[in-house]
DNA sequence: TATTGTTATACTCTATAACTATA
DNA sequence: TATAGTTATAGAGTATAACAATA
């Protein structure tokens, strides 16, 4: 009922549709839609994965990972291997060009953390990331609490 | 280069996956997609419109717009009209069952935004939302200039 | 001529189910 | 038996281009 909440959750909701945007321009310019570059993300973060792995991590099925794959590996950021000892599985790496690509998205991703957060005084942005915290440990809960509800409907 | 900036921008992209997955279950249950929602609240907001206003104010094409009410229209959640005056055009509007479903978004949203907020001090609050109109603007010039960078492409 | 909405076509992301090869 | 990845199929969101009806 408090106005203040809703204004706070409009700004939020406003946030996150312009960090969509801007992302999705940066990745635009690399020819690379954000189901793609999260690909290459999780990449990048883990080293080379078989494909349950990259499912598991991007929470999609395992066709899906092989849809995305192929097209990467098309474009020449992403090369298949066979598994050293599992002969069913296939390790994902990067290619170099990949690795130049992703080497590209953190330092654009730097660049937007300053740019959003490099006006702010460190005691703003530390109060900042403090409430966010906050909020995030809520929702959190909240969307476990909907999960449990949905999976025993009462 | 601080690594504040990068967590705070870290917190503030976990925040938008959390929301998204939280929204789409909402509407899920509805059997509502997160783009039919969308198309369901502008009505709501801006009353009977035609496809092109709805088109715009969604900023996706108009051939979209034509599928995403047809599908609307399917599930008796909005209706078509002739426009009183223009013979091209058609006037969409909510149903009543649309009505009620917009009430509920209405009222889930006020939910999420209590949940989120309303453990909060209202300086708290306020501070939070302060900052956040700040980074808001930033955010929204950077997104301009890129714009006109990629039009522009020296 | 310009605008509104539709048909035609295509690409991406997503899912489930059936299947092959391997563990 | 169970797991890794693929093929088959399908639905949703998105886009551009061509077109008909109307302004």
């Amino acid at each position: 009922m408090d106005p203040r909440h809703e204004v706070a959750l409009d700004q939020v909701l406003e946030l996150t549709v312009l960090l969509a945007e801007d992302m999705a321009g940066s990745l635009g310019r690399d020819g690379l839609t954000p189901a793609r570059a999260h690909l290459l993300w999780v990449l990048r973060e883990r080293g080379p994965s078989t494909q349950v792995v990259l499912a598991d991590a991007l929470r999609v099925s395992a066709r899906n990972v092989t849809g995305l794959v192929d097209a990467l590996e098309a474009a020449d950021l992403v090369a298949r291997r066979p598994h050293p000892t599992d002969r069913r599985a296939t390790l994902v790496g990067l290619t170099e060009q990949g690795g130049t690509i992703t080497a590209r998205m953190a330092h654009d991703k730097a660049l937007l953390a300053a740019g959003l957060f490099g006006g702010l005084g460190t005691e703003q942005v530390q109060t900042f990331s403090d409430t966010l915290a906050g909020v995030l440990d809520r929702l959190k809960v909240m969307v476990a609490d909907a999960a449990d509800t949905s999976r025993e409907p009462t």
